[in-house]
Order: structure tokens, then C-alpha cells, then sequence
DNA sequence: TGTATTTTATTTGTCGACAAAAAATCGACG
DNA sequence: CGTCGATTTTTTGTCGACAAATAAAATACA
């Protein structure tokens, strides 16, 4: 037993609440654990945590300014929800982050790069073998979080990483249809991604980026269309 | 003497303090009341504006979540530096924003959306007329602002209005040159612009958002290798 | 005189408590 | 039996205080 007290409850360092809480919270947020909707209670995070309400307080301000919370003013505040209706301007912002990290991952990239970017599609492929469906939502968003960086553009890392993460949600309303073949066609076209990139070939790589972004969002519309006969305007 | 009590202090309402101080610092932020690298001590705003620490505290989570100040854990917050090594990071974000709001506009604007657009660009020429450079900035972003939100995507105008803002900041540093014939021109560049969303000619729409936001990164640029003969990489 | 070490001071992070606001409960009255 | 109003309960926003962490100052030592 290390790092812990008498009552099993980890020593934090003074500083350290407010992270841990944040992290924990849009974990649980983005993986569906806390549904949208669900109430937040901070008196009850309090005692979860041990600790008092001033730094839950704070992580809650943080998840308010990225939109994964609501709170009405002086009432409760809960889970954000997914604005289905207007899915489509999701898919739009998606399509367009995916090119244009991509051309500039293909622009600007360097050698280590690379090396990242290829050890996350060797995950991405390992997940799909092992047909693990949060594996590659959580190994597909890490890839291409990593073709970003290499396009060293913080302002497009920052709006495509929060894209992923809100896809994150969206995805796993539906992850049980990822046992199909379109994963492998998926393994296919990140290797040609990475191949395009290394040879610095932009227009290529905004191409492979557009349609494989438009097939993520096809085959996503279908599953909508199918599970819920809603129809999706794009 | 309405709103004040005794000591000439407005009465502020549960819940209102935090907008308040938020609102009042991102401007002094943004307009360079406070330049970049000054020091935030919350004691003292906590004293500046009668209230406790607590939710000048939760004001300045929310700055430093915005990346306006940034927070050494323990130790002194700041207001966050200029990045000028990466400025052509920032263009290419805000020319691509400025096309694709642009082109969505042409998309999806409504007839009401034309006058509220109508209207800021009158506001605009006013102070072009004016030669109030000030305002000219500040009316400029205000044009932008709307056509983006006549787009209604929401992903798009979140991150097209950060960058407004930071360019808010860049701007004000150099606003002098601004009493040349260059912003004649721009009042020019948007009424064209008007013209073809109401047209809803998404590729006029595109081409003349990109010529007009490269116009602007190219006068940036002039400024400053001028005045600080710093060469901006593009 | 310069450097290492202790002491002091300043500032942040956290806490428990209280007051305001809204919701929930209860009770009066039709 | 239902509706409106008063009262209680719950939850949030704010406060003052304290403790940990760091910087600054003072002291000891070579």
C-alpha cells in the first residue's frame, strides 16, 4: 500500500484536488458514465472526495467553460446535453479540423512526429483485432490528436481536440455497430494518411482527410437513421 | 443617485459579482489596460472591488481557461504574453475562420441576420469616418462576429470570436498606422461581402473572405517589420 | 565579501460557516 | 378536492480565517 492513509484514501498534495476532480468528472462525463442530464450535486462530490466544496467548485467552473456542464444561476447544475438537432454543425467543423490538421501535419511535421502518430495506429489496429469498441474511439481520437500536434497550430489542436472529445460521447451512444468491417477500411486509410504526411504531399493529405472525414460522419448518420429514424440535414 | 448605497458602491445582486470582475478584466486585458505580463493579485481586487477572494477567484479560473491569464500552480497569475514567435499560427486560423464564416453566411443567413450585419457595418464606416481607430477595431470584429453567427455554427463562431479577440490585443498595439487610405478600402471589402452572402454565392463568398483576411494578415505584417523589423514567418 | 542557511513575509489553496435564492412541503381557504 | 400562499428545506454564492508553499530578507559562515 503506497501513497495511501490509514483509511485508504490517497495523500493529496496541496493543489492537486482541483485536477483530480476535473479529470475524473469529464472522464465520466465523455465516457456516458454521468449521462447527459444528470444532476451534479457539489455537496455530494464534496464528501465523495473528502474534501471541501471551494476546489470542486473550481473544477466545475472549468467544465462550465469548456460546455460539459449547465448551470442555472443559483440552481442546479447538470450535465450538458447533445444538441442532436444541430448535429450537423458538428460533422461540418469535424470535416473541416480533420483536413486541415492534417495538411498541416503533411506541411509542417518533423521525424518524431511520425514516431508518435504510428504508435497510436499501431493501437488503433491493435483495438480493432481485439474488436475492443472503446479502444478505438479512444485510440482513433488519440491518433489523429497527434497528426494535429504535428501541425503545430495550437488554435486548431485546441478546437479539433474538443471536437474529439465531444465525439466521444456521440460515438459511444453507438459504439456497439463498430463490430462491422468498416474498423479495418479505417486501419486502411490511417496508414495512407501517415503515408502522405511523411512525403509531405498536402493536397493528398487534404483529400485522404476530407473523405475519410466524411465517412466517419456517413456511417454515423446511419446509424441515427437506423436507430432512431432521425433524420440528419447535411 | 439610483443603485448605490451610501458609500457610492453599486448593490450588487447574488451571483452578479463574478460576471463582473470577469467582464471588467477580459476588457482591460484585451484593450492592454493591462499588458501582457502584468501581474494579477487577487488580494488587491479583492479590495478594488468590496467583495472576497472567492469569486474574484472563480473570475480568473475562467480567464485562465480562455488562455487571457495564466496561473503559475502556488504562485503569481499573469497576464498571458503575445505569442509574436507563432503570430502566423493565429492567421492562418483567423483567415480560414474568416472564409468559412463567410461561405456559411452565403449558406445559411436569414433576412434578419442581413440587417443586423447592415447595421455594424455602418457602424463601421462611422468610424472609418470618424478616424476612430478604436472603434474601427472594435466595430470591425463586431461585422465579422455577425456574419459568423448568420453561419449558426456555433463550433465555428466559438473559436472565430477568441480569435477576434486576441487579435483585439495585436491590433491595439499598432492601431496608430490606421490613418492611412487602407480602411477605406475595407469598408469597401465588406460591402462586397454583403452583397454576395445576400446573394448566396458561397464561392464569391470564399474568395473575397480569403482576399480580405489576407489583405489584413499582410498589412499586420508590414507593421511589423516596420516597427520592430521583426520578420513574421508566413 | 560572497555564499549557504535559517527566518520572516507574502500569497495561494483549502476549509467550515453563514446568508441568499429557489424549490419543496405544508396548510389555509375556496 | 384543488389552488393559492406561507413556511420549511435544500442548495448555491460569499465570506473570513487558517495552513501550506514559495519568495524575500536576514543571519551565519567561509
Amino acid at each position: 500500500m503506497t501513497d495511501t492513509d490509514t483509511n485508504g484514501l490517497p495523500e493529496r498534495r496541496r493543489g492537486s484536488g482541483v485536477k483530480m476532480v476535473y479529470d475524473l468528472l469529464r472522464d465520466e462525463i465523455l465516457d456516458l458514465v454521468l449521462p447527459p442530464g444528470s444532476p451534479i450535486d457539489e455537496a455530494q462530490l464534496a464528501e465523495r472526495f473528502k474534501m471541501s466544496r471551494t476546489p470542486i467548485r473550481e473544477a466545475l467552473v472549468r467544465l462550465a467553460g469548456e460546455g460539459l456542464i449547465d448551470t442555472l444561476p443559483n440552481r442546479s447544475t447538470m450535465v450538458s446535453n447533445i444538441d442532436f438537432l444541430n448535429m450537423h454543425t458538428y460533422f461540418d467543423a469535424l470535416v473541416l479540423m480533420y483536413r486541415v490538421t492534417t495538411r498541416l501535419a503533411a506541411e509542417h511535421h518533423r521525424a518524431e512526429d511520425l514516431q508518435v502518430i504510428r504508435a497510436h495506429q499501431a493501437a488503433f489496429a491493435a483495438a480493432v483485432e481485439a474488436q475492443d469498441a472503446l479502444a478505438m474511439i479512444a485510440t482513433n481520437a488519440a491518433f489523429h490528436s497527434a497528426i494535429a500536434e504535428a501541425g503545430r497550430n495550437p488554435y486548431f489542436t485546441g478546437l479539433f481536440k474538443r471536437l474529439l472529445d465531444e465525439g466521444r460521447r456521440i460515438l459511444r451512444l453507438y459504439y456497439q455497430s463498430y463490430d462491422d468491417r468498416l474498423p479495418r477500411r479505417f486501419v486502411d486509410e490511417h496508414e495512407a494518411m501517415i503515408a502522405v504526411i511523411a512525403a509531405r504531399d498536402l493536397g493528398a493529405a487534404d483529400r485522404l482527410a476530407k473523405a475519410h472525414g466524411e465517412q466517419i460522419v456517413d456511417q454515423i448518420r446511419k446509424l441515427f437513421s437506423r436507430d432512431r429514424r432521425l433524420d440528419i440535414e447535411l
